[in-house]
DNA sequence: CGACAATACGAGCGACCGCTCGTATTAGTC
DNA sequence: GACTAATACGAGCGGTCGCTCGTATTGTCG
């Protein structure tokens, strides 16, 4: 790792910001670095100043879209009155900012949706700790299955969630917390 | 359209056949016709004789795919019995051939997953047609986000319950119901 | 200023992609 | 067997991709 200066720490802010454009309009596979360094406004040599490979772009990516999310969520997840907050609530509580999120950052769904990228288990894992904090007695095992599916649900519905106009949207985000609370009120729920 | 002799009925297929096996092992982007070729034993030049493009064979492939997923779902679709049975029975019946469909069809996710190929909205479209038959009073905007967003539900998890040994997959399919269930129960549901 | 590191450039490499085309082989028909 | 259409081949084209490297510029510090 070299020292960075000042310009240097911009630039990298910089080519996450074209690479996050980018992939929300085309993808990831279809998003190629030379175009990357193009949207950035710099060479293709002086993005891999600062960048081993297309992978550690998505990394770096997903690492501070992660940081971001667990800002705006903050609120959602500390409170430690979630314990006893009605499900729909503690569901909007959650969605609500998450949806919020997503629409001003289109192209973090691509990343939400990896196994293995730290936005993926970095949510999942927070999902699985208020879980946890609502039903102690859970096995562990229940715990992981929940979260992963809650997340693969959010992570699905998402994606028409940002694309759809304003009426639509809150229909379908009506929608998301109705299958989110519902999966998660019967049973062995919380 | 050219007249297709048994042998070229019989290529077809072949070539059908590699592209699923290798859409499950690396997906649709990241797999090259030239691979198919080769995984059905023949050449680059034979393939294209077949097909124009390799769009095409995701279609062509989506199109069989839909017509097999029908048959092992007539009996819990075509069923008229269907509007009077308790919702998890239902979705029972649904998921039960869908998950059977898709373990023996592992790269059908690819395809369903995808807008516009038949096979996303082939499925989408029965789905829809099966609510009407339980809530014939609800609204067709209703109708068609609540079966858009089952089946997107059930996208989002299959590739999870396909990747999961066994013991592990009985619990996600479960999951699965429940989330169907769950979301398909409330006031507007059926 | 001089020395050194950090930053910047961009032509282009090697690999792979979807796909073509000239040519050879095989099957159906009389 | 002769003729035709269907089938088969595979080298390779034009293009894009991720990424490199030699070189030039800029910033930091003594």
């Amino acid at each position: 790792m070299v020292k960075r200066q000042a310009r240097g720490r911009q630039r990298i802010a910089e080519i996450l910001d074209a690479a996050l454009a980018l992939f929300a309009e085309t993808g990831y596979d279809r998003t190629s670095t030379n175009a990357i360094a193009a949207r950035a406004g710099i060479s293709p040599g002086s993005l891999y100043q600062y960048f081993p490979n297309k992978e550690a772009i998505a990394d770096a990516l997903s690492e501070r879209l992660l940081g971001e999310l667990r800002e705006a969520h903050a609120a959602a997840f500390d409170d430690s009155a979630v314990a006893g907050l009605p499900l729909p609530d503690l569901v909007s509580r959650v969605v609500d900012p998450l949806v919020f999120f997503h629409v001003a950052n289109p192209g973090a769904k691509v990343l939400i949706g990896e196994k293995g990228q730290p936005l993926h288990t970095g949510v999942t894992d927070r999902v699985g700790a208020l879980l946890r904090a609502r039903s102690p007695h859970l096995p562990d095992d229940d715990v992981r299955r929940t979260s992963t599916v809650a997340v693969q649900i959010v992570a699905a519905l998402m994606g028409g969630i940002v694309a759809a106009p304003e009426p639509e949207r809150a229909a379908l985000v009506q929608e998301l917390k109705r299958a989110l609370t519902g999966y998660l009120a019967p049973p062995g729920g919380l």
